[in-house]
DNA sequence: CAATTGACGCCCA
DNA sequence: TTGGGCGCCAATT
């Protein structure tokens, strides 16, 4: 079992795209899913970036902590997860700080990739 | 091959 | 303001 260091769990160019951008997302800043499916080319296809992420392993460089919803909270998983409290305290530990109604004030910390690094 | 399932978002009562 | 319902459509079973 030989751990890639490779998305090879990956099936689709969707998937690709989808971490594509979410990679590019900045320390202590974060994105919605929303604004990942845009980003990525698929305007409507919102739920297939919480379907894209919920394949994220841990061993994978991929900061899917640092997206969000529409909201600005942390999205629930199916059941209640550990991966939840994580993304909270990853998210912290980056510098994000959360309301009193655990939501992130995306108008403070919402990614805005206004240049594409290239 | 057909049905079900989502780590969502938007609309409307 | 808040909650419920529906649309999206690839992936999975």
């Amino acid at each position: 079992m030989g751990p890639p260091d490779t998305l090879n769990m990956t099936k689709s160019n969707c998937y690709q795209e989808i971490f594509s951008v979410v990679s590019r997302i900045p320390k202590g800043r974060v994105a919605t899913y929303g604004q990942v499916a845009l980003l990525a080319g698929l305007p409507r296809k919102v739920r297939l970036v919480g379907y894209a992420l919920s394949a994220v392993r841990n061993y994978l460089p991929i900061p899917w902590h640092r997206v969000v919803n529409a909201k600005g909270q942390i999205s629930s998983r199916f059941e209640e997860s550990p991966a939840e409290e994580l993304q909270r305290l990853r998210l912290e530990d980056e510098g994000v700080i959360f309301d009193a109604r655990d939501c992130i004030p995306l108008i403070h910390y919402q990614w805005h990739p206004e240049q594409k690094q290239r």
